[in-house]
DNA sequence: AAGCCTGTTATAGAATCAATATAACAAAAA
DNA sequence: TTTTTGTTATATTGATTCTATAACAGGCTT
């Protein structure tokens, strides 16, 4: 799987970092067992510090989407019931739906949005 | 309207405070033409730094929900039509719902969360 | 056994950001 | 005139982000 950076945004790069391997599992790209790049290779391969890599893979490991093997490295393992996740997902809705409202971005050009990231993703 | 802030949260106080009067232009708490209080008024009534409250109504200003008159104050002021946030929401988007996704939140029970919050903010 | 590659940890520095604290200014309102 | 408005400048404190070395133990390869 690429990994691409972007240098100019302001987003933090270790968080760039994990919201692309959060996509990646979402895409079908890594799947359950899978191995990340061993902290060192993807710095390297991406031309950053080997420490960003590694926040990165630590708050993968915190929000339960990879579980460290001392032997393999970074694998991807999925917890699914994480029912904390629906409450942020709320959170989260709730400040962009408000800005779309003020937008005049109507309800149903929201569902469409929707349903082309979902389909991007595989359906369900 | 009534502002709350989280002082136990991870996000920064002036953004809490962008969020709450977003989400309070969505469900029309405020209208165009509303009046915010003073930077002095509000940092005072909720406890906070009168620079804090400031960066919030710029950060407002620069995003087009509000513009500054020298003799009302910070006035409610919408520009509708700004292409930029729909780029924006779907970037925002991809990263939710990739964690949705892998936390086996179904297609249709975002969009009844969608619902859920479109409907709080009065409907459209 | 020796060397290499894992993740992990410690420490330190630079740059930026968040929040606070004073302070002052011009314009408008009381 | 005095108060209140937004605006601007400056400074300090603390936290965060990213980088840089360095070292360690566990496992793998040769």
């Amino acid at each position: 799987m690429l990994i691409e950076i972007d240098f100019n945004s302001e987003e933090a790069l270790y968080i760039q970092l994990r919201n692309r391997i959060i996509m990646g599992i979402a895409s079908n790209e890594l799947r359950e067992g899978d191995v990340l790049p061993s902290v060192r290779q993807l710095a390297e391969s991406i031309g950053i510090n080997m420490h960003t890599v590694n926040k990165a893979y630590t708050v993968l490991k915190q929000e339960g989407f990879v579980k460290v093997d001392r032997r393999r490295g970074a694998v991807i393992a999925i917890d699914e019931g994480r029912l904390e996740d629906l409450e942020e997902m709320r959170k989260e809705l709730q400040v962009i739906l408000a800005k779309a409202s003020c937008r005049n971005i109507s309800r149903q050009e929201v569902h469409a949005l929707i349903d082309e990231i979902y389909e991007s993703y595989g359906g369900v």
